[in-house]
DNA sequence: GCATATTTGTCCGTATGTATA
DNA sequence: CTATACATACGGACAAATATG
């Protein structure tokens, strides 16, 4: 039973990413503890990771609460994805090995929009763009996006409407692709861009007609 | 004396960024806690969050230990400072009120150097990059940012010889600065680019002269 | 506005497993 | 191989802050 703070992070991590929780849920130290069976210790010490994971927010004396990102967070995050994103790309070798991981991405994605499979077709866009950054080969990199994708990922739940939030960009990173592996990585940066640009606008317009601060 | 653990993990990141642990130091946590007069909980959280910030390593059943950046963590640094910084600059304004900052902490460092003050032109040199982020009005880029600055700093703090490492590249910032206002952004970004190689390979001079992994 | 109940923040004592001398 | 030191995790306790009636 070592290290299971970190463990118990990881866990929360992912019950949170899948919607387990719902943006803006209170997570009581007390119940929780109990019901994962660890200590209130143990428990602490997790929420403090989340926490700089910007999964959840750290209230003093008023616990903890899943995130629920503002349009001022929705913005930023795609101000700083574009510039990793698009940085990234314009300065990748198309022989590079992670190539084949963002084709292995993609047709998961395609085979998911045949199946009607909505969720399925976010996480796999989430992994297209996962291999993109691995073309920089740096784990900094990789590790800075993918507490953005994570957030986002708060954001898409808090909207929850997966069909039109997913479904338009499997044809944007189809085009991206193709552009790296034909045109070169300045096509597919420039693609890149109008997608993100697109798709901001895409969780932007949501959240206005959800009226969200 | 609420939220102790997040002003403790505060004042731990200051004393080690300012060189009051030496790199590779083991932090014992009953050791620290008395010295420091909080309880074990309470630093086992400030650790998890200094943890997160790459300045201390936790290793299972080991304890954690100030982190000392290997020759393959400096590379990454740089990789990811030149996409970050890079980019920021190359679409930036020359109006942009931090450009400011960047003209005071520049004249800061050149008052250092005058001084003979080497510790003090580093951190007016790491000021000038901090507001050069700030271009982006950006705070998770200013945040990635200011996790490779921390790392970094402790890479410089195991070389140990801030003179060199410093007080060449006042002028270069300089040129960074004058290129910005003069010629443009692309043009500063450029000098920026070949700042960073030239300081990377400064850094990996320093590491491969004190044999070091 | 006040009193009460709940929850967080912090600390202590202790048991257990792991690494090291 | 034994013994020691230490990290890890648990549970209980209490003060302080907050929320609720």
């Amino acid at each position: 039973m070592t290290e299971s703070a970190t463990t118990l992070a990881d866990t929360l991590r992912e019950q949170i990413i899948a919607g387990g929780f719902a943006p803006g849920t209170r997570l009581s130290e007390a119940a929780l503890a109990a019901r994962l069976g660890v200590s209130r210790n143990t428990l602490r010490e997790a929420f403090r990771v989340l926490a700089q994971h910007r999964l959840v927010e750290h209230v003093p004396n008023r616990g903890v609460s899943v995130v629920s990102p503002t349009t001022a967070d929705v913005v930023d995050i795609y101000r700083a994805r574009r510039l990793i994103e698009c940085g990234v790309l314009r300065s990748a070798s198309p022989l590079h090995p992670a190539v084949a991981a963002m084709r292995l991405a993609l047709e998961r994605a395609e085979a998911a929009v045949e199946a009607d499979d909505w969720a399925a077709v976010g996480t796999a866009n989430m992994g297209f763009h996962r291999a993109l950054i691995a073309l920089s080969d740096s784990p900094r990199l990789e590790r800075a996006h993918g507490q953005l994708a994570a957030e986002l990922r708060l954001a898409f739940l808090a909207i929850d409407d997966p069909e039109s939030l997913h479904r338009p960009f499997v044809l944007r990173n189809r085009a991206v692709l193709d552009a790296l592996t034909g045109e070169g990585p300045d096509a597919a940066a420039d693609a890149l861009e109008r997608y993100l640009v697109d798709s901001e606008r895409l969780v932007l317009g949501a959240y206005s007609r959800m009226g969200r601060s």
